[in-house]
DNA sequence: GTCTATACGCCGATAGAC
DNA sequence: GTCTATCGGCGTATAGAC
């Protein structure tokens, strides 16, 4: 069966935001790209800030299926790199959002507080993986310091993609999700008792 | 004597940039706020983007200055918390510049390698402060991980304030440069030699 | 140096036929 | 559902008087 049309202009839509950046996509690009007509893509969408809405729509059900960790989950190590794994994953499919995020929630305010709360709701997941880690006495910090650590582990996941793009400029063909779990579990690493540590290490070489 | 109009332009649209978002300034808001006419600005600058283009110079004046690290620096840990203050009032400075990034390197193409040059050498300026340490015995790290925590403390100045801004979304009075700072040095805590250790977190505690 | 007035282009969105 | 044609608004930039 065909593939509706509403769902292509989804998906095109998704692809140039990610591609070109969405303030620089236009409806008659979305349109020109899919063979059809300006008009008929708001026979679909009432505006363009609607596709942008659902689009957004879907990448917070994406984090928040992800996000929904169990309070008592016991973690190994190999999960927490399937995890973070899928994080990043999730993350550069939407990656457009971060790009050009002030220009997005001053255009398109209604997405400022569900946008705020999925980042709170990153934070309290890595909280629930430190506590896991910490209960199997396969990480040892004092409060202070596994405050600093989410915080960071948020702000990591959330720009790695935007900084390591920066970074290559040009020579991109695609982006390798891998760097940035390598990137993270390095920031796990020095928190994590001797033989744990080594464990990780093996972990995180697969992943460079 | 009166400061001259063109300097006047810059300051006013270095506020505006930061505060609204480049792409949502206008050349007519800019003058709305000086009480000068459009054609006036255009009389000072060819266009928007020449603005852009110079203040994003003196961004780039700024780290340049700052990333002038002799290679043979002893630095302490309290000239390096310093090094960082300094370093994160300068972002914050400029802070439009990585707001919308995508965005205004797609519209000045001309900023993206001097952008990129920038990059690497806060990458270069935290390898050679990290290389300081470990030759005074205050920091122990393999290669790897030096990489990356290079890159992470890159990553962090970078994006700390956009992180930042959008945890609070609203109840933002001007932000604090100190909490970056704070951050950066729980990044090095862990790989300090315990006694060095106690001497960082209390200089961090300041910055918190 | 500074002004007013305006041209030009682009983009989001709508009207109405098929 | 899809098309063609077009409107209205806005933002950059220019022309030309003062």
């Amino acid at each position: 069966m065909k593939v509706k049309t509403r769902d292509r202009i989804l998906s095109a839509s998704l692809a140039l935001f990610n591609e070109l950046g969405e303030p620089n996509v236009t409806t008659l690009l979305i349109s020109d790209e899919l063979d059809i007509s300006p008009g008929n893509l708001y026979y679909h969408f009432r505006s363009k800030g609607d596709i942008v809405g659902e689009l957004f729509g879907h990448y917070r059900e994406a984090m928040d299926d992800l996000l929904a960790i169990p309070d008592d989950v016991e973690v190994s190590l190999d999960q927490l790199g399937f995890f973070l794994h899928l994080l990043f994953e999730t993350l550069e499919r939407y990656r457009f959002l971060y790009h050009d995020l002030v220009n997005i929630l001053t255009r398109y305010p209604e997405l400022k507080t569900p946008f705020r709360r999925i980042l709170k709701r990153k934070e309290a997941g890595f909280h629930t993986l430190c506590r896991s880690l910490s209960r199997q006495n396969m990480m040892s910090l004092d409060d202070p310091g596994v405050e600093a650590l989410c915080q960071q582990l948020t702000l990591t996941v959330c720009y790695w993609e935007s900084y390591d793009s920066l970074r290559d400029l040009g020579n991109r063909n695609g982006v390798d999700p891998g760097r940035g779990v390598y990137q993270v579990l390095y920031l796990l690493m020095p928190h994590l008792p001797g033989p744990v540590r080594d464990e990780l290490e093996l972990i995180a070489r697969d992943y460079q």
